[in-house]
DNA sequence: TTAAGACCTCAAGTATTGTTGAGGTCAAGG
DNA sequence: CCTTGACCTCAACAATACTTGAGGTCTTAA
């Protein structure tokens, strides 16, 4: 078994607990390591050491991720925390307020969609020209000929 | 080119005007195909023909894909059409009265997240004890020690 | 001394949602 | 006749997000 160090106040966190606390599997923490999502140091068995803060992250990739934001731009916005010292509650916040617009923004989206699908799906417009829903992928086509009409 | 037929009221649709008329690619339209979302039959050139409703199926398609549906989750949805007529208005209207719940579903979701986002992530209470945006994935771990002292 | 348990690496596999390419068919027009 | 355009099949590739497995290391406890 891996060292635990002392009981009471241990700031480094195994791969192995980081897991059970996070909820995600060791596999996964190592494949966010090499997507450039999480950091870890190695100790002299070569085992990965995390920050307790890593557990934040995660909960954020997770949160980000439930909202569908890929991997890539979660990535991207925690580069944005700072390297060296451990995030402030502000750091967070600002971050927070960027998820926060883009699930406004999907949420705006979905709202949007499931307002037209009613009057619009139902109603059966949509084989027809003018649907809302259907014209940003139907910008071409009904040229000259009578398809419309059946 | 292939045969036109009559210009004036034409049941039957190509592959390339579907893709054209829908917006998505050939490769999709056999990629659907193949999947079971969307059907043809074959003229004597083998090459598929499609009825007037593959249009909106596809536009259905998308909305659904728009609102984060799997396709295995629309092909199902998609199954519940009749098989041998055309599908009807009321037709429509039920599955979009079924998509319309998922999205509601997403939205409450999506709404919730973001409403917890500002008030647990900014907070601070994310890496402690009772967060509710953690607990869902947390429910082992600080079991004795003392590490949610840091 | 040895076995167990936690960890390591690296390659390959899985599922989803398609796209790309090679090689071939068919019908019409010059 | 022969080229062109639209279509065909089937296999392979791509990106995302992980999981699985084989084979090896290190430390501790019996």
């Amino acid at each position: 078994m891996a060292s635990q160090g002392k009981r009471r106040i241990r700031r480094e966190l195994s791969v192995g607990e980081v897991a059970s606390r996070s909820g995600v599997a060791i596999s996964t923490l190592h494949f966010y390591e090499a997507k450039g999502l999480i950091r870890s140091w190695r100790n002299q068995a070569n085992h990965r050491r995390y920050c307790r803060d890593v557990l934040r992250r995660i909960a954020v990739i997770k949160v980000a991720q439930r909202a569908g934001i890929p991997l890539g731009t979660i990535r991207e916005a925690l580069a944005q925390l700072p390297d060296q010292r451990t995030p402030t509650a502000e750091d967070w916040q600002r971050l927070s307020a960027q998820w926060k617009e883009e699930l406004d923004a999907r949420i705006t989206k979905l709202t949007e969609l499931r307002d037209q699908l009613g009057g619009c799906i139902g109603c059966g417009c949509l084989s027809m020209e003018d649907c809302p829903l259907r014209n940003p992928w139907d910008e071409l086509s009904e040229r000259g000929s009578g398809p419309q009409l059946l």
